[in-house]
This record gives structure tokens, C-alpha cells and sequence, in this order.
DNA sequence: ATTTGGTTTAACCAATTGGTCAAAAGTAGA
DNA sequence: TCTACTTTTGACCAATTGGTTAAACCAAAT
């Protein structure tokens, strides 16, 4: 029971900390701010996290990862790799833009310090769900199904670019939009549309 | 010769000040480093720009226009659709690799404060780039050069977003590469080879 | 009711940091 | 050389901020 409320105010400062980074990066957030989103007075959230960066490894460490396995089960499902990629940019396009300020955040975190990427592999499973469509992709191309001169990473880097990037440049592509009249949201509604085709159209043999 | 002088001492503090911003970010960054690495008194870098934010803005729009008229310039030059994606690719890696740090720096930054991107723009000279762009490819798709079902912008996106993504996700792609027995500079190398391929196949009618 | 343990808080601290200022140093013209 | 000026600096300041602490609080066991 103490312990369920222990874990209840744990989550609560998770939360508002997951809010608070995200918005404003490591070195923007304010342990201040996190205590007032959670509720609670800021020496509480160093009782249960002792510092800082203990605490943003830790909510960086699950945000990334839950992300992560999301990701790679969307490539683990059944289906020919077209299918595959056309589920991918469904599940993966509505993700996004359920956490449309996640990417860029978890990309400049990570670029600020590179060993966090490390952290994150090790539980998210993923290097067997990209050998497996690796596999298939080179399967399919022998089949005379995908054209022989796709190299399988380079097809997954493109894909993930292609999917990702209309996110992390939200701002750039806001402004873009307003000067030719349109805006944002629409555009992005329909360019999520073209993208599996854009890629089918690109590798089918 | 006072006015050369002086202008000696604002360029090298613009020059230090570029390469903080660049690697720590705006809130990363600090005034003493930036007039340690100009080699003065920080007092000096007060004196010549005022404030953080001032000098901030004044790096920032200056290398973030530089890199926007590169950008607008590879798509302005003559030749069918295709040669462009080609030419474009290969500039654009070009300069993207001489300046690793920048899409992340200034995307993260844009993401930070919307308003940055307006002032980019307004002297980027980009819009006629970009219709002039979108305007060809209308042109070659009633030559029946290119499918009838591409959507100008979302192409440019997409060139956009396959060109840039692979520098903004270096650090995971590090990682995975590693884990591939691999290492991230080769696999640049290669990948940046199929870009333009890539979109032209998937374009082409 | 009292003790015991963990939990919560207000007040506080030390370090960092953007920014200022008055004095010193340098420069050019008279 | 002297004067008027701009440039440069070391010392300093006020605000912010991550983190600590001692005391208050509170629930459960004795």
C-alpha cells in the first residue's frame, strides 16, 4: 500500500519529467518545473531520484525504448515485404504523430550524448527483427519480386528517413506551407499517403 | 584599419560562437567558452553583441542562411528533373558532410523557437526556387517523363528528408552499423550512391 | 499513546552564469 | 606630447539552479 503510493508519485514525477524534457531538452528543463507539473515540492523528486541526469537517463531509458520496440514489431508481423511496408508507414506515421515532438528530442539527446543509444539497444530487441527483414528482402529479391540492386540497409535507412524526417522538420515544413497557402496538417495527411508507394515504386523489380 | 580590426574580432567571436552553439545548443552553451575559444575577455563579446540571445540570433540566421541558398541553388540549375535529383544529391551530400553537426543543431534550435525560421526564410530567396522546382515537374509529368501520381512537394520532401536523415540519426545509425560489424562513415558512403537512383525509379513514369 | 519508519516540506547553500562597470590600454589626430 | 576616443580587461554582481538538510508529518506497529 505505501509502497503503491510511493510508485504513484514515482509515475507522477516520470510524467511530468517525460513532459518537461521532452518540451525543453536536458539542459532547458528545470527540476523546478518537474516538481510543479508532478505537484509535489522539488526536494521530493531528488528523494526518489537523486539527481538530474539520474533521472532523465531513467524516463530517456523507457520512452526510447517502449519507442524502439513499437518500432521494431512493426517490421515483425507477417506478410510480403511490401505489405510489411505498407503497415510500417500506417503504425509507424500514426505513432508519430501521437508524439510529434518525441524525434527530435530523442535525435538531439542522443547526439548530445551518444553512449544513451547503447543503453537503449540492449532492450529493445531490435537487432533480430532487422536481420529477419534484412533476410526476407534479399529472399524476395532472388524470388525476382524486389530489383537486385536494393541494398537492404540502405532500403530500411530510407524508409525510417522518409517516415521520420516530415516530423522533425515540422517547423521548417510550417512555414514552408503557409507561404504556398496551404498548411502543415493537411499536407502532412496527405503525404503519409504516398510514402509506401513512393518506396514500393522504387524497388519492385 | 580600426573598423578592419574590430571587424577581425567580431568574426572570430561569430566563428567561436558558431562552433558552441553548434555543439551544445543554445542552453549548452556558455559566453566564456565562446570568448575562450576567440581567445578574448568575455566582457568583449558583451561589448560587441549585447547579449546571449542577440549573438545567438545573429550566428544562427547567418549560417542557417548560408546553408539555405547552397540549398536553393542545386536545385536552380539547368537540366531535366532527374539530372537535378542527381546533381542535388550530390551537392547536398557534399555539404552535409562538411557540416555534420548543422542539421541537428539547427533543426533542434527551430524546433526550440518557431519564430527562426521566418527571418531564415525571408532572405533565403527560396520560394522561386521551390516553384520553379514544382512547376518542372508539372511540366515533365505532362511529357509523360514522370508518373502522374507524384505529388511535387511530397517529392521535394522526401528528397529532402532521404538526403538529410542519415546525418541527423548518426549516432544510432553508429550503433547499429557496429552492431553490424559495420562502421557508419562506410556505409555513408555507399548509401549516399543510391539516392538518387532510388527516388527515380519510384518517380519515373 | 508512543515509538518507529518512511515521506514531505520550507529554508537554505554553493556553484554557475549572463551581464555590468570602472579602470587600464591602445590609437589616432592636433 | 597631449587629448579624445575606442577597445580590452579583471573584478564584481544578481539571478538562477541543482542539490541538501533538519524538521515536520504521517501511517502502522507495539
Amino acid at each position: 500500500m505505501v509502497k503503491e503510493i510511493s510508485k504513484n508519485i514515482e509515475d507522477k514525477i516520470m510524467a511530468a519529467a517525460v513532459d518537461e524534457f521532452e518540451e525543453k531538452g536536458f539542459n532547458g528543463a528545470r527540476m523546478q518545473q518537474i516538481a510543479d507539473k508532478a505537484g509535489i515540492n522539488k526536494a521530493l523528486v531528488h528523494y526518489y531520484f537523486r539527481s538530474k541526469e539520474k533521472l532523465f537517463e531513467k524516463v530517456f531509458l523507457i520512452v526510447a525504448q517502449r519507442a524502439f520496440k513499437k518500432f521494431a514489431t512493426t517490421l515483425n508481423n507477417d506478410g510480403t515485404v511490401f505489405e510489411k511496408i505498407g503497415n510500417f508507414f500506417n503504425m509507424h506515421q500514426d505513432l508519430l504523430w501521437k508524439n510529434r515532438n518525441f524525434p527530435i528530442f530523442f535525435l538531439n539527446e542522443v547526439n548530445r550524448n551518444p553512449n544513451l543509444i547503447k543503453k537503449v539497444f540492449e532492450k529493445a530487441e531490435l537487432d533480430s527483427n532487422i536481420l529477419g527483414f534484412i533476410e526476407q528482402i534479399n529472399d524476395e529479391k532472388a524470388q525476382g519480386k524486389i530489383r537486385t540492386d536494393v541494398e537492404p540497409i540502405s532500403l530500411l535507412v530510407n524508409i525510417i528517413s522518409l517516415s521520420i524526417f516530415p516530423y522533425i522538420g515540422q517547423p521548417v515544413l510550417t512555414e514552408v506551407m503557409q507561404r504556398l497557402n496551404s498548411d502543415y496538417g493537411t499536407f502532412l495527411q496527405q503525404h503519409r499517403q504516398q510514402l509506401a508507394q513512393f518506396v514500393i515504386n522504387s524497388i519492385k523489380a
